[in-house]
DNA sequence: AGCGCTAACGTAAGCGTTTACGACTTTATT
DNA sequence: AATAAAGTCGTAAACGCTTACGTTAGCGCT
């Protein structure tokens, strides 16, 4: 019970500077009732125009801002609204050597503005992997009651999905789904996305191409090596799999060596996709140990695009995923559920494209190597 | 105003749903008063010890989690804890072209698991240049009564700092400082890291070192600018720095070229330090724009620490910045200053180390070019 | 037996806000 | 001119929780 404590220092620490406005103050200084201010400031009828002006103008001079908690407190009643105004936004983090990935919160950040312009605040909580998340469900959720969840990360537990929906409380998911559950969520297009990298290798003349994913149980590793399976399968030509058990630069190399040491020539891929950028650029690496040039000898294509994809050596062609607008399309959908503008779930799923750089081949084609 | 609007839908969401236990259930249960489950709860005295385990039971049982906003509600009283047990991450985001840099997200990450470990939730805010944010300060601290707030990025209005320090709220700062201001912050050894890098250069013989910043208002640029000149002066070499209007690759790209094109040899610099890695990315650019070889023509060293700066053309040497460190410190602090264990501020600041890698020549002393 | 004392619990007020309802005033209608 | 209707405002209860204070029961003591 990791509850936060209350001390023995039991001092309102703001209690030295002047506490802020409440709205019995304006009340007094126009010699009126709370409710009629009340009504005032919430756009509510049954004030008289002038009243309503004055008592705007005195909030505003007083800097007057109305108490959130109380505000949700008093709302806590059957057929009055109930928000808090509050969003929670969830990352499921790996306690694995920290893929130090900023995917999320770039993310995140869009998700943020969007929720930000409609007035909503926005929690951040990290869930990793051993938490007693599991046992006790979601602290902020049945703490803080907040009005909805943004839910990101390759493997929520969908015990922890299922529990807050089971709530009544709206979710949205971002990069990821629950099979046969009835749930927004937030894709970018995984499938087409890797489709158009593996046809670009294969219209490079590619016939070797190997796929380099993550555990099988992450959607994206799913949809991305469906898109490279397919592709392979319309080119009649086999199709070879890796799965590590996660998506690093370190997953990468070690995916990269097995496909590179020890190898036949006539047997070792030409090309490698990867399920992302970090496991791209450990290829990479792998194919420079044994000796390998990119793209030369070895063609390598990534997805993500992520911020440094351009500068990597050599540039890395990858497929980009537009991170601030899933965030944002999160934080829509999840708004229109709070409100109650939309009762079915809906599917988002965002459009990628194929960044062209070096590692796949084309500045040789290009003739400027 | 952008203040959450209250629609026509006034159905309290959840209703449907069972809703959430109140003490008023276990109470009731129990057949005993309210106040005793409170007790109970809190651990105050005042209750009979198998009357206590009676209620702690029952609260499992019913998973019991207690409204946060009613219980910072009811404290607000005088001689009482009011706090909120919420803590708000402020990052300025420059609504430039967006850097897309994260760095500030891993410093949130690094706040936000040290909160959490002490029972605290973390709001989110991004301000940005032209926010109302200085006419009406930080809505979420009027509305949300936060016990704290950790703040980040290079520009924050210092009118805005300072509102939330005259209110009496806790406030740490994160690379950033507040000259003349007793207010607690966390920084990175700016200065003796650009030290510790110019020697770096200095050792391999360079002696036209040039310095590219970012705008002087930066804190960053001012002390990182400030090791390099003692470096420099300490060798009696003179000093060149430039600075721009960012830190981004095509700010560096654009300084990089200022510095290399239409130079004569014996005048061009032979190295560059960079205020940070991207800027180190762009003047890289710049340089083989120019026909240089990095790091034969011109060594560069950065400073961050980015997670792609060992894969980027050439690994970039840099100043590794201990990013989630910082946000851990500063959720210390903050915890600190809210639970009353300090009152005087403390200005923290973690080491740097520099990270060898190939930019900056070391590759090719050791004939491993 | 009477006293005071303490432990255990109940009662009720209060935190800042919203809103149902009622009271009063003004205007419109006959 | 009487009355209904509409407009404006006040009163008070409620949201879930904490806590000051009051009450009761049990104890040991003289």
């Amino acid at each position: 019970m990791a509850s936060r404590t209350r001390t023995h220092t039991r001092m309102n620490r703001r209690g030295a500077q002047p506490r802020q406005p409440r709205i019995k103050d304006i009340a007094e200084k126009l010699g009126v009732s709370i409710a009629t201010v009340s009504r005032a400031l919430n756009d509510r009828p049954g004030v008289a125009p002038e009243m309503r002006q004055k008592v705007l103008e005195l909030a505003a001079e007083l800097r007057f801002a109305p108490h959130a908690a109380a505000r949700s407190l008093s709302g806590e009643r059957p057929g009055v609204d109930t928000r808090t105004g509050v969003v929670c936004f969830v990352v499921h983090q790996h306690d694995m050597p920290v893929a130090s990935d900023p995917f999320y919160y770039i993310i995140l950040r869009g998700a943020e503005r969007a929720l930000a312009r409609e007035g909503y605040h926005v929690m951040v909580t990290t869930v990793d992997d051993q938490m007693e998340a599991r046992a006790e469900g979601l602290r902020v959720v049945r703490e803080r009651r907040v009005d909805g969840l943004i839910m990101a990360g390759p493997d929520l537990e969908p015990a922890l999905v299922l529990s807050v929906l089971h709530d009544g409380l709206p979710v949205v998911l971002v990069d990821n789904t629950l099979e046969r559950t009835p749930v927004d969520c937030v894709m970018c297009d995984n499938y087409e996305g890797a489709r158009t990298a593996v046809e670009h290798l294969l219209w490079h003349g590619h016939r070797r191409i190997a796929f380099v994913g993550g555990p099988v149980a992450w959607v994206s590793t799913r949809e991305r090596e469906a898109g490279y399976s397919a592709a392979m399968a319309e080119a009649g030509l086999p199709a070879t799999a890796l799965h590590e058990s996660a998506t690093t630069v370190a997953t990468g190399l070690r995916a990269g060596r097995q496909l590179f040491v020890g190898v036949p020539d006539d047997r070792r891929p030409t090309a490698v996709f990867a399920v992302n950028d970090a496991t791209a650029l450990g290829v990479i690496r792998a194919a420079r140990e044994a000796g390998l040039r990119v793209p030369q000898d070895v063609a390598v294509v990534g997805f993500d695009d992520i911020n440094m994809a351009e500068l990597t050596d050599p540039p890395l062609t990858t497929v980009h995923i537009p991170k601030e607008l899933m965030g944002e399309l999160a934080a829509r959908h999840l708004l229109d559920l709070i409100e109650g503008r939309r009762q079915m779930p809906v599917k988002s799923i965002v459009a990628t494209t194929l960044v062209v750089r070096a590692s796949c081949g084309c500045a040789l084609h290009r003739e400027r190597g």
